[in-house]
RNA sequence: GGGUUGGUAGCUCAAUGGUAGAGCAGCGCCCUUUUAAGGCGUUGGUUGUGGGUUCGAGUCCCACCCAACCCA
């Protein structure tokens, strides 16, 4: 057991006190008329109402004391005297500390300073914490702190708070959309045998009983798919993947994502439901579709404008507009730009990844109001349908907000021979990363479908402002300390 | 993986190589409408870990751990 401090040491003495009095310091249910937002906006003076909640301030007035009490929905102001409350139960109110949860009732008053007020008649403590909260006025500051211990972060930092809000809302409200628009949600295995559906590298795991290799999965696309063939028009799986790769201000080893197909769609179609889908999230998440981000000090940093229509561009069209004659050099010549353009590429780089580097650096990350990309090269993407005028490209968007990725929508490739060699390209050698039950499944007949996917934490970025994906996901990854 | 910055009391932060400090929290006393309550007093430290230099290290050097940012 590691050595106690002081704090620690008098917080269980006061939890052996509390025992001494009859009082069990880690209570049982306690009948509330309401959460404190709602006890608040039933506040009559003279009314009675319980609540519940932790202590966050005490002010000791000598023979009064008033008491912060909090819930998650706010704060309410109690009363505390002797007089009122009777001496058995100021030797309890004696040993309750900050971060302490208790239970009251009270009558409603008005301070003289205008604060609503419960007068307490009886108080139980519910539960008491045996160590203390970070201070209030600074909140939790240390990064490494508010990640490893993100319930202290939650609870002494207000916009913390907001930022998982707002991911929760986002959450409910793309099913909610969804389901409106007759998608059915899905549950497809994140225990896979062959990790599909993307370029990734996965996570490998074994299950004992059967003696087998498994992978975790890094998209649910495969399955999904088989689901198409399987005669369901409209489906969607919104849930986690696991990718084996680098941490980074984007990046989560395990991260949200939502995945959605639609039979006889393509995908304009697809892009025309991420425009709405997303408008339909900041209006009713953020309010307007002009999203401002802002420092800590509250100056706006960064405005995106995310009313209709879209920009729709096409990948060609876009690079030329950096150099006209882009297309038109040597792949050597197209190597000397990049030193000119200032974008780092590395001498193994295929032609099509140097243009692609100068794409992510030139226009992705200075974009910042939506951008459709269309028509990208078919190496690019290889689960998506070709251009039927011109095959060295996919019918397919990838959708720029915020200087990043946020969420890419194909025609669905959906002939079994060319999906086969298509994915033979990319597996090269390694012939048992191929889905043979995948493959066997397009044989029997996938329609023609759009397919779109939105990463949830970088969509939350958007919408919340947050600098890094570890401020929208509740637990990151990190290591273990010592 | 490379570079930069950081890690000091429960929390927020100070401290030219020269006695480790403040505010909040805590503890004691005073105060019956306070709200970052106030007043007086007071406790609390293996300065991330391990070495080294030095009469003397939170501070300088080396290694390691953890984190943030940038790059790959």
């Amino acid at each position: 057991m590691e050595q106690e401090n002081e704090l620690i040491a008098l917080r269980r003495q006061k939890l052996d006190a509390l025992r001494q009095l009859g009082v069990s310091p880690f209570g049982r249910a306690y009948e509330t008329s309401g959460t404190i937002a709602e006890v608040r906006a039933q506040f009559t003076e003279g009314a009675t109402f319980r609540i519940a909640g932790r202590v966050t301030a005490h002010r000791d007035m000598g023979k009064s004391h008033f008491v912060d009490v909090r819930d998650s929905t706010g704060r309410m102001q109690v009363y505390v005297q002797a007089k009122e409350v009777g001496s058995d139960a100021m030797a309890v109110f004696a040993l309750v500390d900050l971060g302490d949860f208790v239970g009251v009732e009270g009558t409603c008053f008005v301070t003289k300073t205008g604060e609503p007020t419960l007068k307490v008649q009886k108080f139980e403590l519910l539960a008491k914490a045996l160590r203390p909260l970070p201070e209030k006025w600074h909140g939790l500051q240390d990064v490494e702190a508010r990640y490893r211990h993100r319930y202290l972060d939650l609870l002494s930092n207000d916009a913390s708070r907001a930022v998982f809000e707002k991911r929760i809302a986002v959450i409910r409200e793309i099913r909610r959309f969804l389901e409106a628009q007759g998608f059915v949600e899905v549950e497809t295995p994140m225990l896979q045998t062959v990790a599909g559906g993307a370029a990734a590298e996965p996570f490998r795991t074994h299950h004992k009983a059967l003696g087998l290799d498994l992978y975790l999965r890094i998209a649910p696309e495969l399955y999904l798919k088989r689901l198409l063939v399987g005669g369901f028009n409209k489906v969607f799986e919104l849930n986690r993947n696991f990718r084996n790769e680098g941490i980074s201000r984007r990046h989560n080893p395990e991260f949200t994502m939502l995945e959605a197909y639609w039979a006889y769609a393509d995908f304009a179609k697809m892009a025309n439901l991420v425009e709405e889908m997303i408008c339909h999230l900041a209006q009713t998440v953020c309010g307007s579709l002009e999203i401002e981000h802002r420092d800590a000090e509250g100056n706006v940093t960064r405005k995106i404008d995310l009313s209709r229509p879209w920009r729709r561009v096409r990948y060609r069209d876009l690079l030329t507009q950096i150099d006209p004659q882009w297309f038109d050099y040597s792949p050597e010549r197209r190597r000397e730009r990049c030193r000119e353009l200032n974008v780092e590429i590395s001498p193994e780089m295929a032609d099509y990844e140097v243009t692609q580097q100068v794409f992510e650096k030139l226009v992705e990350e200075k974009t910042f109001d939506p951008l459709f990309v269309t028509h990208c090269p078919k190496e690019l993407v290889p689960l998506a349908k070709q251009n039927i005028d011109d095959d060295s490209l996919v019918d397919v968007y990838e959708l720029i907000i915020n200087g990043q990725e946020i969420s890419p929508g194909y025609s669905e490739l959906n002939d079994p021979l060319v999906q086969r060699q298509r994915l033979l390209d990319q597996v090269g050698q390694e012939t048992q990363n191929l889905d043979e039950e995948f493959l066997l499944a397009l044989e029997h007949g996938m329609p023609p479908a759009g397919g779109i996917g939105v990463g949830i934490d970088r969509l939350t970025m958007l919408l919340t402002g947050a600098e890094s994906i570890r401020d929208v996901i509740l637990f990151p990854l990190l290591k273990p300390k010592r």
